[in-house]
DNA sequence: ATGCCTAGTGATACTAGA
């Protein structure tokens, strides 16, 4: 099973993107950041017929996150819990391939400091408490999205010039730490212990033709997923093509 | 320190992104 995970920056204006993609890299499961649509402006019929279910989570202007799968799905939780007062749409749960796939879109938390980091340190700390349950249960369980955080200084193109940044500030880089010592793996880390990977580039002083670029979007795999990865990547070429996301998609396979 | 770029909203310069 390929399961892929795309921060796709508004879903209708980069419609022909993701179709392009879905023809050429056919995951069988898609979690899909920053939407960017109101809940009634998801193009469900393009990708139906494109071969998926998809379920999602729309919001005017702003944020949304979307799954989408070759099989049924089942919904297991829409937000996370913890604050009943978060508008934001940044998390939806389901079943398919009979696994919990989370499809996570973590706040970017700039400027810091500042009440929005303040949010995303919050924000976090939910995801910490929920992951913890999903964990305990000891069922395949696949987290997946923009985390929007650089875990290390591997994944930085300069990590000097990070070190204010919300990505990449201390709080926000233990609490990924705390996340994984729960027991996750984090699945393009541990294929490729070694090399700086990326999954963005920023659209600002031509990052994209600098590999100027960022780790953000990230796999975490309960302990029966990680026993079974087979191999991952980023699919980069799909940065450079007219009217691209400023994230590129990361997939991982792993045996049913 | 700022703009550099891009999308959304709504029709104007804004916010937000990372």
């Amino acid at each position: 099973m390929k399961i892929a995970t795309f921060n796709i920056n508004g879903i209708n204006g980069r419609l022909p993107v993701l179709l392009k993609w879905l023809k050429l890299a056919s995951p069988d499961v898609v979690c899909l950041q920053e939407l960017k649509a109101p809940q009634e402006k998801f193009p469900e019929a393009a990708l139906q017929k494109a071969g998926y279910h998809a379920l999602w989570l729309g919001q005017k202007s702003w944020n949304g996150v979307a799954i989408m799968s070759k099989q049924p799905m089942q919904e297991l939780r829409q937000g996370l819990p913890g604050d009943r007062t978060d508008t934001h749409s940044r998390y939806l749960e389901v079943i398919t391939y009979e696994k919990v796939i989370a499809c996570i879109y973590l706040p970017n938390g700039n400027p810091y400091p500042g009440p929005k980091f303040d949010y995303k340190l919050a924000w976090f700390k939910r995801l910490i408490r929920h992951a913890k349950k999903l964990h305990a249960m000891e069922l395949p369980v696949i987290l997946a999205g923009d985390y929007n955080v650089m875990p290390t200084e591997l994944d930085v193109y300069k990590p000097e010039k990070y070190l204010e940044n919300a990505l990449f500030r201390k709080e926000i880089r233990a609490a990924y730490q705390t996340l994984l010592k729960q027991g996750w793996t984090d699945a393009l880390r541990h294929l490729y212990p070694d090399e700086a990977i990326y999954t963005f580039w920023d659209y600002l002083r031509h990052a994209w033709e600098r590999n100027a670029g960022l780790r953000l979007d990230h796999f975490l795999l309960s302990p029966i997923v990680a026993a079974n990865l087979q191999s991952g990547g980023v699919d980069k070429k799909v940065r450079g093509w007219e009217k691209a996301s400023d994230h590129a998609p990361a997939w991982i396979e792993v045996l049913d």
